[in-house]
RNA sequence: GGUCCCGUGGUGCAGUUUGGAGUGCACGCCGGCCUGUCAAGCCGGAGGUCGCGGGUUCAAAUCCCGUCGGGACCGCCA
C-alpha cells in the first residue's frame, strides 16, 4: 500500500511519487481548493497539499499518493524533520474514519492517566509512547545480543508453577483437573534456573515475565519484566560482568553512550551515607555521622546509640510550617522525632533545642556538618537502622533531581548482609532468599553461639541499582547439602518443611549440583530511566491502575458461575470491614 | 493496613481559602469564510449530574461527614 514513511521523506525525495499511509493529524483549510493534511505514521509527519479537505476529519486512516516536492520559499518548518519538502498533486483514499479521539494527541498538555489507558490504542499512537515502546524493543533485543554473545542459552521457563509461600505473595490460578488445587504464577524463574544448572546448561538467561500480588507503585506492576540468568562454576565477579556487559549494550544502544565501569558500594557504606540500600547517587547531602559528637550530652532527645544528620544548603528559609510537615513525615517513617536548626548570619543556631545543647556541642556540630550561613541541620536519633531509613527518605524528599536530570548513576552495591534481624525465637530472617551463599569470610560465625554474630555475617549477594531505583539483585547460591541444611536450620525451618517447600531444588542437588550463581534485574524500571519516564506505566503497553485495575478490558472482572462451578469453586460474601 | 494530594462541558485549567444564578480561559468538536498554512486565521454555534450520597444553610462547585475513582509515598515486595 504504501512505498515510504511519513517520517522519512527529504529534499533527497524530491521528484519522487511516493505513497504514504497514517492517520490524519492536522487539517489546515484555506477554502474550497487548498488544504494542508499532516499525515502521521509511526516515523513521524509529512504535510500533504491537498484539493478541498472538507472530507477529513482527525484521525481518519488514509493513504496519499503523491510527489515529493520542495517546499516553496519560506515556507520551510524547521521544527520538522520533513519540513523541507512536501507532497503535492495529492490523491488521497479514505481508508476508514474515525470519531474524534478522546482526547488531544499533541503533547501540549499532560492528559489524565485513567483516560489515556482507557483509550490506549489512541494514546499509543503519541510520539511518547511510540518512542517509550521503541526504547524498551531496542532495550530486549540488545539484552538477548548481549547474552547470546557471552554464550547464555535462552530458556522459557514454566509459568504455571507450584505455590511457594514464601516472598510475595503468589497469584494463583485454580486447576480444573484438580478441583481445589492450584497453580502459581511465577513471581521469578528462580528455582527452575537452579535446576538448569543442575541440568548442565552451564548459562542460561530469560527475558520472564514475573508476577508479584503485592501494592503497586510507580516503579511496581502486577507482571514485569526481568532478564533473569544464573550461571555455572562462576563467581560474583563474573556474574557482575556478565551483567555489566548486557546493561552497558542496552545503554549504547539507546543513548550511543559507552556506560564505563560501574562503581561499587558495600551495603553498609551505603546504609550510613545514604540511608538505603538502593542510593541515588545523582546526589550529595550524605548523611553525616553525629554520634561521637554527643557522646556526652545532657540532652535527653540526644541520648541514643546512633545520631546523623542531613546538611540542607540554603535549607533555614523554610517556613516553620514546612518544617513542621518534614517532621510529621520523619515520625510517620518512624523516627521518634526531627531536630532542626537553622544555620544564623552569626553562627548561632536557630532551634527550639539550641538552649539544650553545650557549647562544644554547638561547635562541633558545627564543624562536623561543615554549616554555613542559610544551611538547615536535620537530625534524627535512634537506633542505627532507624535513623539511617529516616534520613534516607528525608534526603530524597529534599534533594532527589528530576528523572530526566543527572544522567545515568548505575552503582553495585555489594557484600549484603545474610540476614537483616532476628525474630522473636532469635532465629534470623534472611535478607535474601534461603539459598543464597555466605561470605566465605564469615561462614564461622554461622556456628556461633551469640545470635547477635548471625546479623554480622555478610552474604555473596549483590544489587544493582540505578538512580536510587533497585534495577534488580542476585547472588551466589549454596549448592552444597551441608551448608545448605546449616541455614535452614538457622532459619528455623525443618527438614521436614524443607522438603515440603523445596524438596525438588534439594532433591536435584544430591544429584551433583555445580556451584552456581545469578541475577535478575527489571527490564521495565530500565527502560522507563533510559526513556526519561518516572513511572513504568509509560514503557508498558497495557498497564495497569494503583489498584490492579485495566481501565480498558476492566480486569480484574467477575466470571460465569459455570466458570466456577467446573473449577470447583465457590465465593464468599465479600467482606466489608 | 496507613499518610498525603487530586476529581469542574470531549481535553487541560481557573473558580473552592472568604457560600450568593454553571461564571471564565485555552484546546478540541460542529457550521460558515478563507489559495501557503504548519499549535493556521477570522466569524458563529453546540456541549455541564462541578465524581457520587448525605448534612449544615434562605442559598453549596465552595463548608462538614461518608463513599467511589485516580495518583505519590510508608508498610509490604524472601
Amino acid at each position: 500500500m504504501r512505498t515510504d514513511h511519513c517520517g522519512t521523506l527529504r529534499a533527497s525525495d524530491i521528484g519522487r511519487r511516493v505513497s504514504v499511509c497514517g492517520w490524519v493529524a492536522r487539517r489546515r483549510e484555506h477554502g474550497e481548493h487548498l488544504a494542508f493534511i499532516d499525515l502521521r505514521d509511526h516515523t513521524g509527519l509529512i504535510q500533504c497539499v491537498v484539493d478541498g479537505a472538507h472530507d477529513l476529519r482527525s484521525e481518519y486512516v488514509v493513504r496519499i499518493t503523491g510527489e515529493v516536492r520542495s517546499r516553496p520559499e519560506g515556507t520551510r518548518n524547521d521544527n520538522l524533520a520533513t519540513g523541507e519538502v512536501e507532497l503535492g498533486e495529492c490523491e488521497v483514499e479514505i481508508l476508514n474514519s474515525a470519531e474524534p479521539p478522546p482526547f488531544q494527541l499533541d503533547e501540549r498538555v499532560e492528559v489524565d492517566e485513567m483516560v489515556r489507558l482507557a483509550h490506549r490504542y489512541v494514546d499509543l499512537r503519541t510520539d511518547r509512547m511510540q518512542r517509550n515502546l521503541r526504547v524498551r524493543a531496542k532495550v530486549n533485543g540488545s539484552l538477548r545480543r548481549a547474552m547470546d554473545d557471552q554464550g547464555f542459552v535462552e530458556i522459557e521457563t514454566p509459568m504455571l508453577i507450584a505455590s511457594t509461600p514464601e516472598g510475595a505473595r503468589d497469584f494463583v490460578v485454580p486447576s480444573r483437573l484438580s478441583p481445589g488445587s492450584f497453580y502459581a504464577l511465577p513471581q521469578s524463574p528462580q528455582l527452575f534456573k537452579q535446576l538448569c544448572m543442575v541440568g548442565g546448561i552451564d548459562r542460561y538467561y530469560q527475558i520472564a515475565r514475573c508476577l508479584r500480588d503485592e501494592d503497586l507503585r510507580a516503579d511496581r506492576q502486577f507482571e514485569f519484566m526481568q532478564l533473569d540468568a544464573e550461571a555455572s562454576f562462576v563467581s560474583q565477579e563474573e556474574v557482575l560482568s556478565f551483567i555489566s556487559v548486557a546493561v552497558a549494550a542496552a545503554v549504547r544502544e539507546v543513548t550511543g553512550e559507552e556506560l564505563g565501569d560501574v562503581p561499587r558500594m558495600t551495603w553498609h557504606e551505603a546504609r550510613e551515607r545514604f540511608g538505603s540500600d538502593k542510593p541515588d547517587t545523582r546526589f550529595g547531602m550524605e548523611l553525616i555521622e553525629l554520634t561521637p559528637v554527643f557522646a556526652a550530652t545532657e540532652f535527653n532527645a540526644f541520648k541514643a546509640s546512633c545520631i546523623k544528620g542531613l546538611r540542607v544548603e540554603g535549607g533555614a528559609e523554610f517556613t516553620r510550617s514546612r518544617l513542621d510537615d518534614l517532621t510529621d513525615r520523619a515520625k510517620r517513617w518512624g523516627a521518634k522525632g526531627l531536630v532542626w536548626m537553622r544555620v544564623r548570619a552569626d553562627g548561632e543556631l536557630d532551634s527550639p533545642v539550641a538552649k539544650f545543647l553545650s557549647a562544644d556541642e554547638i561547635a562541633g556540630l558545627v564543624v562536623t556538618t561543615g554549616a554555613v550561613e542559610g544551611d538547615l541541620l536535620l537530625i534524627v536519633a535512634d537506633e542505627r537502622p532507624a535513623v539511617c531509613h529516616v534520613l534516607g527518605l528525608l534526603r530524597l524528599e529534599l534533594g532527589r533531581p528530576p528523572v530526566t536530570e543527572g544522567g545515568l548513576q548505575f552503582l553495585w552495591v555489594v557484600d549484603f548482609p545474610l540476614f537483616e534481624a532476628l525474630d522473636d525465637d532469635n532465629n534470623p530472617i534472611p535478607a535474601h532468599h534461603p539459598f543464597t551463599m555466605p561470605h566465605a569470610d564469615d561462614v564461622h560465625l554461622l556456628d556461633s553461639a551469640d545470635p547477635q554474630d548471625f546479623l554480622k555475617v555478610r552474604s555473596q549477594a549483590y544489587d544493582l541499582v540505578l538512580n536510587g531505583w533497585e534495577l534488580g539483585s542476585g547472588s551466589v547460591r549454596i549448592h552444597r547439602g551441608d551448608i545448605q541444611k546449616r541455614m535452614f536450620s538457622l532459619l528455623g525451618i525443618t527438614d521436614d518443611e524443607a522438603q515440603e517447600k523445596f524438596g525438588f531444588l534439594l532433591d536435584a542437588f544430591r544429584f551433583g549440583a555445580p556451584p552456581h550463581a545469578g541475577f535478575a534485574f527489571g527490564i521495565d524500571r530500565l527502560v522507563a530511566l533510559l526513556a526519561g519516564e518516572e513511572n513504568i506505566r509509560e514503557v508498558i503497553a497495557f498497564p495497569k491502575t494503583q489498584s490492579g485495575h485495566d481501565p480498558l478490558t476492566h480486569a480484574p472482572s467477575t466470571i460465569d458461575p459455570a466458570q466456577l462451578e467446573e473449577l470447583g469453586l465457590r465465593l464468599l460474601p465479600v467482606r466489608k470491614d
